[in-house]
RNA sequence: GGGCGAUUAGCUCAGCCGGUUAGAGCGCCUGCCUCACAUGCAGGAGGUCGUUGGUUCGAGUCCAAUAUCGCCCACCA
């Protein structure tokens, strides 16, 4: 079977993955007697297409399932889609709005018809891209948020928590977004630093006296002021506490009064209270029983409580307010002031503290369990310095404001009944009332924090509240991998919603991974325009190539800052692995049968690749075990190129090509290694590059041994272990590294042949020269090879020397004397400089008292060899004069 | 105001528990279309590991301070 000469992964990745998933490979079973191995997706907006953090995140996951899944577990993917309230709400608003619609046209239940259509139509493109990603999720249990399953679960949840007193309505300030016109929980206000103003206003007392001047950053609350505060501390102002002011343009009477909050050296040390628009003042206002005076209505605009502004949008209200103070003469001056400001998470638009009734979750219970799985390690964070970030979050959590005043989403089940206003909160929707028996019931208009359905994602999405088979399965999953952006939002929510319900864990493990940015080390954003498509990537590198960079890039506690230089040499590694397969194919011939290697005539370098490919399994095992992604990656990469590529491939060329002179079980057994090691090879990339190698495997394996997707995963051989035969390779190498540095050095051309002569008595080098004598040749572009130990160099050899070997190239009318005194002047610098090191930690005395027998040792056994060297290269320098 | 992370070759990055010559890819220079691969092969140049102290027989690796950059959290109007 013939293979082009270069890899092509378009005709490639398509039909696999179809493949795939039409064969079930995907799916992970209760009944089939393997260890479960789980991992929830991450659950992406349904709104969402995939972006580099997906691709990364996903990636991951998918590496981690591969592996696990061929390793004999039972890997399942559990995926699915979050409905993302907000998001998508504002996704459906916009598109009714091209109709010159708006959604209270529709009214609430044609709009979430709409929302659904939409959802069916167009929503979860990712879920596409994920595919094309190659994912291996089991997409027969996917999931969505708002599905009938699911809801279930969050009405539970819901339930369960308002009967145990863990979840209560409260009128209280909140972050509300005027453009969303929904209440937001605190993480979802983001605090953007703002060129803001200082403004310093007088406000006079009520018996004439004078004024005091205050500064404040946003004046037009002053229209719902109900108080002036000092720190009761102030000398400057505690005559002042008690007296009465006149609040300009409202010409209402408030009282200075004295509360710890205020700073005495902060502004003019004098604030004003407004306890309806901002959350301290609402705290000082309780304290001293003030007024709440509500100036806002939904959309950010000035209400009916702010007399002659009343419609002006809070912004336009603010430079009117302004303005009319300046007319009055009450604006003392006006100072820049930089601060930040809270906006919403969605819409970046600036949020409002807000006064409004919602419900909450009382948190501080389940924050409590929350860290204690951390803290005794039932819950490991990788890299481990997140757990800090954890902690001090949910050491200083807050209640949890749940409700939203959007459509889409899980509706609140709290019933009011109209006549007695009883609340009912249950898992049946009641026709009447329980108390009055009214039939006037009518439920909260509100829905459910989109967070608040994906807390309960690792449980909810195998049937929880039912005990499921795959409930008992997979619960607690393995890990969960995800960014840090969503500790809070989500690791966290889950983490107390497992604990409380499930009372396990949600996952042992959380995999914390960086952000992707962009050359210049941004965050990539839509705003700023940054975003690399990783579809486009995919398009034009492969997938493999895609998603062996991402890999390799994801050193734990690093942003990943894409290079597409680098995807474009890992598409050029997908193309050596598709070589050296052709090359193993051509050559195995085509009686070829696959036999166990226990049977064949193993050489040192088959010993030795088999030895290394030892190293290589044991070293990605343990990498991936470790979450340490690009360490696993660059081991196989290495493995691949560095070794079986540039070394073995080309060792068996003269035991494959050598003709009648190799003996024919020579060449069986290099055909059986190249084979064994290609197949092995193959499987420990398929978690890194499904498609190549699949693609491949289908052409060398066997019919019965199905795909590599399904095959066992490789593990160390304990016959392979060949030590001795690796360090002769490592000499050997060495030899070969050395002649052609000489020749590389001399400017010898491929085509001349150089001669080569070995002084040494060295037994082990010796014999190594003279079994390897062909492979030098090959390898070195040597013609004849002589040992001499008593060889005389002539002027126009160039030389090398390895430990106990002296090397000769008789180049004669080749040789560049100056060049070749250059190489070696070059040569005896470098050794020098080491031995020199070397001398000086063991002459220090303490080294060779305090270190440990064995790295004194090796020392020693160094500065033998170093100087032995070093002795011999000057020599050969002497000798050109 | 707290906390976290980064600073290693021209560029993008590795370097786990401190111990032989600090690695990779790209780029650069030299020579090769060698019968798997020019998406390739061979060779080479290039780093006092941000700075200053300290611990240690020994530090890119641990500690402290400092500089620069970045991120997260925080109610100072």
């Amino acid at each position: 079977m013939e293979l082009p000469s270069s890899y092509d992964p378009k005709n490639v990745e398509g039909k696999w993955y179809r493949t795939w998933e039409e064969s079930g490979d995907f799916h992970a079973g209760e009944t089939d007697g393997r260890g479960p191995y789980s991992i929830v997706i991450p659950p992406p907006n349904v709104t969402g297409n995939l972006h580099m953090g997906h691709a990364l995140n996903n990636t991951l996951q998918d590496i981690l399932i591969r592996w696990q899944r061929m390793s004999g577990k039972s890997a399942l993917w559990m995926p699915g889609m979050d409905h993302a309230g907000i998001a998508t709400q504002n996704v459906v608003e916009r598109l009714l709005r091209e109709e010159g619609k708006r959604k209270d046209d529709l009214g609430r239940e044609a709009f979430v018809d709409r929302v659904w259509e939409w959802k069916e139509r167009s929503g979860g493109q990712i879920q596409h891209q994920l595919r094309r990603l190659g994912c291996s999720c089991d997409w027969e249990r996917e999931r969505f948020t708002l599905d009938e399953g699911l809801s279930r679960a969050v009405r539970k949840v819901f339930v369960s928590l308002y009967e145990e007193g863990l979840i209560y309505q409260g009128f209280r300030i909140i972050n509300w977004c005027p453009r969303c016109r929904t209440a937001l929980s605190d993480i979802e206000t983001e605090y953007l630093d703002i060129k803001g103003a200082f403004y310093h206003v007088k406000y006079p007392y009520k018996d004439g006296s004078g004024h005091i001047v205050i500064a404040t950053t946003r004046p037009e609350t002053m229209l719902g002021d109900t108080a002036v505060a000092v720190n009761p501390d102030d000398d400057r102002y505690t005559a002042l506490v008690g007296k009465t002011l006149i609040l300009p343009l409202m010409d209402r009477e408030i009282p200075i009064i004295a509360d710890h909050f205020v700073s005495k050296d902060f502004g003019t040390g004098l604030v004003k209270v407004t306890p309806a628009h901002d959350p301290n003042d609402f705290e000082i206002g309780k304290r001293h029983n003030l007024e709440e005076i509500n100036i806002l209505d939904e959309e950010g605009a000035i209400n009916e409580n702010g007399g002659k502004y009343r419609g002006l949008d809070r912004f336009a209200a603010r430079e009117k307010v302004v303005e009319d103070l300046r007319a009055r003469g009450l604006l003392v001056k006006i100072e820049d002031h930089d601060h930040a400001v809270g906006h919403c998470y969605r819409c970046r638009t600036i949020i409002e503290p807000y006064m409004s009734k919602q419900w909450f979750v009382k948190i501080k219970p389940l924050a409590d369990e929350g860290i204690r799985a951390v803290e005794d390690g039932r819950i490991r964070f990788v890299p481990k310095n997140w757990e800090k970030t954890y902690f001090e979050w949910m050491y200083n959590i807050r209640d949890w404001c749940i409700s939203r005043q959007l459509w889409w989403g899980h509706r609140i089940p709290a019933f009011y009944c109209d006549d007695c206003g009883h609340i009912m909160v249950g898992m049946e929707d009641p026709d009447r009332c329980e108390k009055c028996g009214s039939s006037k019931v009518r439920q909260d208009a509100d829905v459910l924090d989109t967070w608040f359905s994906s807390a309960l994602w690792p449980f909810s999405t195998f049937g929880w509240p039912d005990i499921t088979p795959a409930l008992k399965k997979y619960y607690p999953t393995s890990v969960l991998v995800t960014g840090f952006d969503i500790i809070f939002f989500w690791v966290a929510r889950m983490i107390m919603m497992g604990l409380k319900f499930m009372k396990d864990v949600p996952f042992r493990d959380v995999y914390i991974h960086a952000l992707v940015r962009d050359e210049h080390g941004h965050k990539m954003s839509k705003s700023r325009g940054n975003v690399v498509d990783p579809l486009l990537l995919m398009d034009e590198y492969g997938t493999d190539a895609f998603r062996f960079t991402l890999a390799i890039f994801a050193a734990q506690g690093r942003d990943v800052i894409l290079s597409e230089k680098r995807i474009e040499g890992y598409r050029a590694f997908c193309n050596k692995i598709w070589n050296a397969t052709r090359f193993i194919l051509m050559n195995l011939g085509e009686g070829f049968t696959p036999r166990p290697l226990e049977g064949a005539e193993l050489e040192r370098f088959d010993r030795w690749i088999l030895h290394r490919l030892n190293g290589a399994i044991e070293s990605i095992e343990y990498s991936l075990k470790e979450y340490r992604f690009n360490d696993a990656a660059q081991g196989i990469y290495d493995f691949w190129w560095r070794e079986f590529c540039d070394w073995y491939i080309e060792l068996t060329k003269t035991r494959l090509y050598g003709g009648a002179d190799v003996p024919a079980a020579s060449s069986e057994a290099a055909k059986q290694v190249l084979y064994h090691v290609l197949k092995t090879g193959l499987k420990l990339l398929h978690p890194f590059m499904p498609f190549i190698t699949e693609e491949i495997w289908e052409r060398i394996s066997e019919k019965e041994e199905g795909r590599i997707i399904l095959a066992p995963w490789p593990a160390v051989d304990p016959k392979f272990r060949f030590e001795e035969e690796a360090e002769d390779a490592e000499i050997f190498k060495e030899i070969v590294y050395k002649i052609r540095n000489i020749r590389g050095e001399m400017g010898v051309p491929p085509s001349k042949k150089a001669n080569v002569i070995f002084k040494t008595t060295d037994r082990r080098t010796v014999e190594i020269i003279d079994r390897e004598a062909v492979n030098i040749r090959s390898l070195a572009k040597v013609d004849r090879i002589e040992v001499d130990s008593g060889y005389m160099p002539a002027k126009t050899d160039a030389s090398a020397v390895l430990p106990g070997c002296e090397m000769f190239l008789p180049l004669k009318d080749l040789i560049d004397i100056d060049k070749e005194k250059a190489r070696l002047a070059r040569e005896i610098e470098r050794v020098s400089g080491d031995l020199d090191r070397v001398q000086k930690k063991l002459s220090s005395g303490n080294f060779t008292e305090k270190a440990p027998v064995e790295v004194v040792e090796k020392e020693r056994a160094r500065r033998e060899e170093l100087s032995g060297v070093l002795e011999k290269l000057r020599e050969s320098l002497e000798k050109l004069g």
